[in-house]
DNA sequence: GTCAGTGCAAACCCTTTGCAGAAAG
DNA sequence: CTTTCTGCAAAGGGTTTGCACTGAC
């Protein structure tokens, strides 16, 4: 059993130590940890979510290498930066175009089914400038009526 | 001279009295001069903007008067807050339905001409959940190439 | 006179920074 | 061995809060 989890996880790891490397970053410990922490699978999470899940991980990461390596994953292009909440970010494992709903209450981040909303035209960026990202945000409350 | 602009701003004055009280606020000398330094022409400011435009007029505004005010505004429907910058919030006076462009060089926030976007269905909020407002950013760079 | 609003400074909280020590290649 | 990265703690910066004073009505 032991071994077994040894194994996937050198694999896993192995994975991620490429991914990494064709993102231009050079893969440290605490990159990989992190990595594989998010990438796993889609997620949206604040720096905050993130050092909570290292937390109890076997190798420990300060809070400025999460701040650090959030920041540089974002600007590899390996993750999205997300702004929706004055108090704090968050970073989308999801690259590709989607959109956002918000829960203001929860400060619950989830991704618009492909099939709920369309973006028909793109405006012209004004002259001297360009688009780097279209972002639309769904904000959501609780509803006041009974489900 | 002087009597001509003390009668225009008394004019002005009385005309956003009765605004705030429409909005149910309470029409305080701070308030009032927020108010109208803010939404005699539609615009988007940060709170920082807003203390700049208040330091050299006649009546003193302190920061956390600032904040209250324009918290308050944004809660009873009278202006937008708008989240674009995880540094700071700006404030829209413009409260209906449109989208922005925002410069990520410049931090300046503007509006999206109004036939330049189109969002055709709104996805539907999940269960439990009502829409409260849909925003659409986009996030402008200055261009590389020349104009 | 009562209650809401204001001002000041301190507190907050997320994020960034400076710098010495550790790890990567 | 050199350069980059990490960790710690402290600084930063926008926003909020606590509380006594002031102003609205």
């Amino acid at each position: 059993m032991e071994m077994l989890i040894e194994n996937s996880s050198v694999q896993v790891e192995t994975d991620f130590r490429e991914l990494l490397r064709e993102y231009d970053i050079s893969p440290t410990q605490q990159r990989l940890e992190i990595a594989q922490l998010m990438l796993s699978e889609p997620q949206h999470l604040s720096a905050d979510q993130v050092m909570a899940m290292l937390t109890g991980s076997e190798q420990h990461v300060s809070k400025a290498t999460v701040y650090n390596t959030l920041g540089l994953f974002a600007r590899k292009g390996l993750i999205r930066e997300v702004v929706v909440d004055p108090t704090r970010l968050f970073y989308d494992t999801n690259t590709s175009r989607h959109h956002h709903f918000y829960n203001v209450d929860t400060s619950e981040l989830t991704d618009v089914p492909a099939d709920g909303f369309q973006v028909s035209a793109l405006p012209e960026a004004p002259a001297g400038t360009e688009i780097e990202g279209v972002e639309v945000i769904v904000r959501l409350r609780a509803s006041s009526v009974q489900q």
